[in-house]
DNA sequence: TATTCGTGGCA
DNA sequence: TTGCCAAGAAT
């Protein structure tokens, strides 16, 4: 859940979550339907059918219990290098480098004096995490927290609070004179994408307690107002999301794209003429 | 290595 | 208001 998203917005689903599903065998036991409606606007819900995956694997092969060995959590649907790492050092307590987004900016700014790391985690990146760490297996706990905390809270991304630095002095990005970043991040595009698409489907899909035409589901709002004379309107809340969808502006290649993808994602399944979230 | 994949708060 | 960006993974 809290893979490219902030710890905030996660503590109330996850909350739900364990006590709706206790053990990974409970969360197995329920239907990709209810997973993705229980996952609501996290954002990325391909993790939730990830997670479902990995507790299904948790359950089927792993007696029920989340496998200590680093090894094995690589191995779960879902679960990278940092998830991997992040599970053995904080639940498990042992000696893994965990590096995420936090720590790879620190690390990037007081040992490299840049303003940003690299784009994508580079084995020297990896490197230095390793290098940097503390070698006793207590001490590995608390320095992977520690420097993702210095990174969340004060080595932030924008408008870092250098004044309540505690290693203000030791900053090689400090001591460069606050260098710019050498490349320009590309943010990520939102408006006329299909993700901006995908996005309004899976809000219908979600909302939707029955499964809805397809034909809806492709169409923009011109083609609504045709399809709405031989076609039962679906209830209100609804309604509210298709009129969503449908203001977008998408052409119709790319709506047929968009839920192309979240069939061979999985998040969604067609049945005839209807659509629904995989049941 | 570079892209793709949601969502919402905040500057 | 617009753009940035957040405990990444899969391909």
């Amino acid at each position: 859940m809290l893979q490219q998203t902030p710890v905030v917005r996660v503590l109330p689903i996850w909350r739900e979550w364990l006590d709706r599903w206790p053990t990974p065998a409970d969360l197995a036991a329920a239907s990709p339907a209810e997973v993705v409606r229980a996952w609501g606007r996290l954002g990325y819900p391909r993790r939730a059918l990830r997670l479902h995956a990995a507790a299904t694997e948790i359950a089927e092969n792993h007696g029920n219990r989340v496998p200590e060995d680093h090894a094995e959590l690589l191995d779960l649907p879902g679960i990278g290098s940092y998830t991997a790492a992040a599970v053995a050092v904080f639940a498990f307590g042992q000696h893994y480098t965990v590096v995420d987004t936090n720590i790879r900016r620190v690390h990037a700014r007081l040992f490299s004096g840049k303003a940003l790391p690299s784009k994508s985690l580079t084995a020297a990146e990896t490197r230095l995490a390793d290098q940097l760490m503390p070698e006793g297996r207590e001490d590995s706990v608390k320095w992977n927290q520690s420097v993702m905390e210095l990174g969340a809270l004060v080595c932030t991304a924008r408008a870092p609070k250098c004044d309540d630095c505690p290693v203000f002095d030791q900053c090689a990005w400090i001591a460069a004179g606050r260098p710019e970043p050498d490349y320009v991040p590309k943010g990520q595009s939102w408006h006329g994408t299909d993700r901006q698409v995908r996005g309004a489907m899976m809000a219908v899909l979600r909302h939707s307690p029955a499964p809805i035409p397809v034909d809806l589901l492709l169409t923009d709002r011109a083609g609504a107002e045709q399809l709405a004379a031989r076609m039962e309107r679906p209830e209100q809340e609804t309604t509210d999301m298709l009129e969503k969808l449908w203001s977008l502006p998408a052409p119709p290649e790319q709506r047929e794209r968009a839920f192309q993808g979240l069939v061979r994602d999985g998040l969604a399944s067609r049945q005839g003429d209807e659509a629904s979230l995989p049941g």
